[in-house]
Parts: C-alpha cells; sequence; structure tokens
DNA sequence: TATGAATGAGTCTTCATTCAT
DNA sequence: AATGAATGAAGACTCATTCAT
C-alpha cells in the first residue's frame, strides 16, 4: 500500500527522526500523556477505522496539540502497532489462564477458543480496531448487503433443520455465524499462505462439509 | 470562470449536474472495454486492496487512458459495487446447483458451505478483493505477526491432541483454520449486528466451546 | 483566462485543425443543424453562463452528438463569438431604424437608448449570455446579497425624497435601478480604458454628482 | 485504505466530516499571514478573474506552500466572500460619512452616488473583483469589440451634440459612459428581479429615454 | 455528415509529518 | 514538553477536443 507523501518522505529521507521518538525517556507525566493518546486512539480506530482517523482527531480527543502526537510516538502506524501489541499480550494471557494445563486438547482447544470469544466480546470496542478499514458508505453497504443475504440464505435453511429435527434446537442465529465463520476462514486461509496453497479443492471443499457437518451436531 | 477541465471539480459554477453514466448504451466492444477496466480494477483490488489502487492504476492496467474510466463507471465505488454484485450473483448461482434439493438441511448446509468454499477457492484472486482494505505495510505485519502467533498457539495444541489420539488425526492447518475461525467469526458477530447484542457473554463462550469441540471431533 | 487542457493542445499543436471549419460549404440541412446548435447554446449559456455550459449539454440539447459540434465550430468560444455578433448586428440595424436621421443629438441618443432597451428587454433571456459567467452559488449569493443591501439604501433615500417632493412620483426602483447604474459603470469606466485613466477622482465624483442629480430631476 | 492524503478527497472513507477552519484562534501573526492571503488573492482575482485564479497561484503570489491556504480558509469562496464582505463594509461606512444628514434627497444621492465612486476609484484594482469572472481571450475580445463599437456610436452622437450646442460642452467621454451605462442597467433591471418583471417595456423604454435626456441636460 | 469512444491536462482538497518557537 | 503554523505529495474527477469509423 501507497504510503503517506509526507509519511513517506520522511521516512525515507533520513531512517533516524532528529531526536528520535524511540530512546525518549518518558516522564509519569509523560507515560499518561502517551496513555491517553492511547485511548484516544483506540477508541476512534475501532470506530471509524484507522484510515479514516486523522492524527488530528486523536490529538483533539486527548486534549493535547497535533505536533504533541510526534513526541510520543514516531509515526501513525507506531500508534497502532503498540496498541495491537498491548492487546496481544493481554488475550495471550487470559487464554494462558483459562487452559487447564490437565485436560486434554480438545477440551484445552475449546477452552482457549471460548476464553478469545470471552475475552474479545468483553473488549468489543478495542477490538474493532482490528478492522483496520472501513470502506466508504457505498461500498461497505455492498459488502453489508452481501453478507445479510447469506445470512438468511444459510439461516433459513438451519431453521429449517431444526424444524425437522436434523440439527439441535436453539441459537439458530449462532449456528448460522459459524457456518459463514467456517466459511469464509476456510476459503480465505488461501491467501493469508497459512496452508498448502496447492491444496486440492475438492478436498478443501469436503473437509468443510465434514467440520460443518459435525459443528452443526 | 476558469474553462479548465478540472477546475470545476466540487466547487464549479456548474448550475445543473453533470449526466451520468447509468443510461450509456455500450456497444459490443464498449462492453469489452468495460470488462477490461473491470478486470484490471479487480486484479488490483485482490492485490493492493480498494484504498490503495488509483484510478490511473486501472486504466493503465487495462491500457486506456486515465479519463476513459469515466465514460464507463460514475466513480470508483461503482466499479467495485458492480464488480461484487456480479461475483455474488455467480455464488449464488453455484450454490444453488451444489445444494441437492432433497437432502436433509444439514447435509445441504455443509454442500452449500463446500460450494461455496470450491468456488471461492476457484476464484480466490477475486474474492480476495472483498478484503476491502489493505494497511500500510507495518499494520498488515503487525496484523499477520498477530494472527501468526495464535496460529502457532493452536496448532500445537492440535497437533498434540492428535498425537494423543484425542483429535483425529490429519489436516492439523485446516483444523487450525478452522478454530480460529470460528472464534474470529463468533467474536465479530457481535459487531456486524448479525446476533442479539445483548447476549451473554458466557452462553456465548459456552457456545463456541462446543461448536468447536464437536467440529474437532 | 487559462485556456483548458485539451483546447490549448489541440489550438497549440498546429494552429489550423485538420480539415479546419473556417471553409466549411454549409448544405441547407447543415445550416440548420447549425443554427440548432446555435439556439441550443444561446439558451443554455443565457441559462448557466459561459463556463457552466459543457458541449455535451449543447449537443444533447440540439439533439445532436457531441462530435459533431466540432464539425460545425472549430471551438466552443467560437460559437459564442458568432453568437455575440449575430446580436450584435440585429441590435444596431434595430437602433439605426429608431433613430430620427433629423432629430437633435440629445434626442437621437435618448432614441437609440431607449430602442436598445427595447429591444434587450425583448430579448432579453438571449443578452443574458453576456453577462459570461455565473458564478458558484456562494459567490452569487454574497454578490447578490451586496446588491440588494445597496439597492434597500438607495431606494429609501429615492422615496424619502419624493414624499418630501424634492424627487418626481413614481417610478421608485426604475430610479433607483438608475442610480445604481450610474454609480457602477462610471466606476467601471476606469476599468475598460474607455475613459482618460489619469482623471480626477473628484473631478469624476462632481460628474457623477451632478449626473445622477439631473436624471433625478 | 490508502493513507494518502489525498486520496480521500469526496470518495474518502472518511466517517466523520473534518474540522473547519472557522472556529481557528489566528494569533497576531496569523492575522497577517491570512491577510497576505487575501491580499494576493484580491490582485489575482482582480486581474484574472474568480475562475482563473487558482489556488496554487494565490499561495504563490502570497509566498506560501500551497496546503497553508486551507489552514486560513475553507475554501476558495470563502476567501473570496470574505472578500466581498470586507470591502462592503468599508464602501458603506464611506458612505455614511459623505451623505450629510440635513441635505435633500437628491443631494445625498447624488453624494452616496459621488462618494461611491471616488471610492470605488480609489479602490479601482480592489473593486475589479467584483467581475468575478473572465473569460478566455477570444470572449474578452468579443465583448470588449461590442462594447468598443457601441461606446464610439453614442460619442458620435454626444459630440455632434455637443457641437450642435444642444449636450452641454465637455467630458464627451463621461457623458458616453453614463448613456451606455444606463442603457444596460435599466435593460439588466429585469434579470436581477430588481424591479416589477411585467414591466410595459415601452414604458421602461420611455422612461430610459428621459432619464437619459434629462442627464444630458 | 454523424457518431461516440478515447485522451489527458488541470484543479481542488486532504492530511501525515516537520519545524520554529 | 508543548504548540500550532507550514509543507507538499498524492489522487479523484471534469470536460474540451480529437479520432477512428
Amino acid at each position: 500500500m501507497s504510503e503517506t507523501a509526507a509519511g513517506a518522505r520522511g521516512r525515507s529521507i533520513r531512517a533516524v527522526p532528529p531526536g528520535g521518538t524511540e530512546d525518549r525517556q518518558h516522564t509519569e507525566h509523560g507515560l499518561e500523556r502517551k496513555q491517553q493518546l492511547l485511548d484516544a486512539a483506540a477508541e476512534l480506530f475501532a470506530d471509524r477505522g484507522y484510515g479514516a482517523t486523522r492524527i488530528v482527531d486523536i490529538c483533539a480527543a486527548a486534549g493535547v496539540a497535533k505536533g504533541l502526537f510526534y513526541w510520543y510516538f514516531p509515526t501513525k502506524s507506531d500508534l497502532f502497532v503498540e496498541l495491537v501489541r498491548t492487546m496481544r499480550h493481554r488475550l495471550r494471557r487470559a487464554q494462558g489462564k483459562a487452559m487447564a494445563p490437565d485436560d486434554d486438547a480438545p477440551t484445552r482447544v475449546a477452552q482457549g477458543a471460548a476464553e478469545s470469544v470471552r475475552f474479545m466480546a468483553a473488549h468489543a470496542g478495542y477490538f474493532a480496531l482490528l478492522d483496520v478499514e472501513r470502506a466508504d458508505p457505498e461500498i461497505a453497504h455492498v459488502l453489508d448487503e452481501g453478507a445479510g443475504v447469506y445470512f438468511s440464505d444459510v439461516r433459513r435453511l438451519v431453521a429449517e433443520g431444526q424444524a425437522a429435527g436434523t440439527i439441535p434446537d436453539g441459537e439458530t442465529d449462532l449456528l448460522t455465524v459459524g457456518v459463514l465463520g467456517a466459511v469464509s476462514s476456510f476459503s480465505n486461509s488461501f491467501r493469508n499462505g497459512r496452508i498448502d496453497p496447492t491444496i486440492d479443492v475438492d478436498a478443501l471443499a469436503d473437509f468443510v462439509a465434514g467440520w460443518v457437518a459435525r459443528a452443526l451436531r
């Protein structure tokens, strides 16, 4: 992705900004200031997305002047990175506590998953910022429209199954979310290179079918 | 007033809105051109994300002048919308064909899911553009780094389970993808308003634990 | 004023367009077509101003394709020029007829003026296009707002004079228009170089005072 | 989304409108800067017209970077509006001082008119910007050419009258300006809606004849 | 004559980053 | 530490004009 004009300039012309931010020793008061900025940014990122949040917005929300931002963070993305890393540490700690060391693997996986969801739900606003970008209204609309269509389609099927007794009762919406999530995560797994890209598509499809079928039991 | 073409943008003295592109009747050749632009755009969107793709890039890739873009599309987002809608129609058609009307619901859901994955995998490049935005490299990096960490964590557990015989053998990566996908989709389901936002978090976590446990069976 | 990108290009690269328009012999049908374009343009120019009228608009209004415009006119401004010259001839002819050769000068001047106003009023829509440009809404608004303020100011004074019997009764609005017109035309006379630019400002002011005072008698 | 600054324009994913310039509290130095921009703009507007003046031109003339314009003004037209309003206040103040409260109406009107002309002449360059737009050279040329023709026509008549003793001697040019100004202002009065649009054209023509005849006495 | 697709220069505006104080 | 003015690269979009049929 293309870097900001000035951003690129600033960072490519000289690798180390004058009086760089890295080795800055922050006083207690400085730490507070920094946290104010982090908090303000987190909220704005979660709310509008990363791209749509301007440095000025963050500073305004934190109640400081624009220039001060650069006293605490080298760039906008550095702030983001710091935010994400912090969250990650907390999440991992929570997971670690949740998984009983003596349980078997599937139990531990399930525990970890449950704890993750619990944690992310508890900090939902915060985690929203992982959706780095929000599209402009028109784009957002098509995307959402599509999602809605598929949701209804699948939900209907699930409900039918529940009516027919072939799918356990209750939580129709959640079951639907699970199915759609499976589809998208398996589909996306190609892109992020986490799985073997040469995998046979039919094998993958079968795997997904099996996965979903088991989960719906 | 300046006769300059572009000066007009936004603040022009134009009393009447310019006619749109909508009612333009495209000839066969025009349709081809349009398709060239759509294809070029799809590839670029998939590759760099919507925001990072400039109109000029699309035109250059399609081998036409910048101005021609606006002969075929009113705006950048309209192109995107057209792209998404087209994909959607194809996907739904594929799903429809895949689901045998006489099978029971879970089977049909599984078939639909499998077919979706098959279809999206077959058009992986194309579907990548649904990831509307890609962040700048640094952002992308933290995000990916995080995903990698969790993947390893979970993969290790899954592998342990398989070694211990508590999780069926094979496809360790895919099982991992499934677990992580479940976590993120259930977590996100808060945000998109598809499920009841007042749901009890612990109930949700339990549901996820159950879902994952069944799927890992 | 800056010329259009393409306009400049087209006209500077080669002075004579290929198969220039100048020596084009138009058939009867061609003459009609040309007139259609002239008429359509006149209306649009009068309505929206020159700058805000696009070639496409003119062609659409005339019911012909955009390309055809350039068969009849080398450029947009040439069409405008033709329009203005035509009007001018008609106006002068009308004036000539109106001024009785045997009357004295002031009478003839008054007759000419009256006839001009009559003619321009009769073709008001047409003459509006001499207001080459219309500003964008905000600009137009301030300008109009200002004109309104001065109109009220002067009108009040005129009305007072009429009430006091120092200004002849009737046509308050018209008298006001006359006063304001005098102010602006004398002020503008500096700019268009029609009068000696070294003229003493106070002398000019006195002259205007006298002119207005006489006209208000 | 691209972090690029400008890519955002119009189609950005910005969820919240950017903060305006309105509530910006400018320091003394800032006020100077702003004035520099206003002055530079005034000169350019007066010189080439509003439309033909680019933001860059203004900034270049003021010796500042393009971006700084938007620190002081939300848009180009806002600058213009500020310019016009300022002039207006000054003009009205000047008029107010010039009109002796005890004089009769026609005298006061004449005083106001004279003072207006004096003021506008003194700030001729400045007031030129009220001619919001200047057309491209060719257009400007026809318009001017036409004005010149009429000027000569009328001037000849006036001169004849002066020679014959039916029009007072001296200031032939100014008398001509007055006549032409009357014609155009009365003709235009239709368009700006300041007078009753249903007025009888012949009555108007007669009125103009009378007005001119009196003024020429 | 007629069409309408194709071209590309030009302008406004945004916003990350820098810098003088 | 803190401020806020200053910088400038970048991108969407318009429209006069050209050109191949």
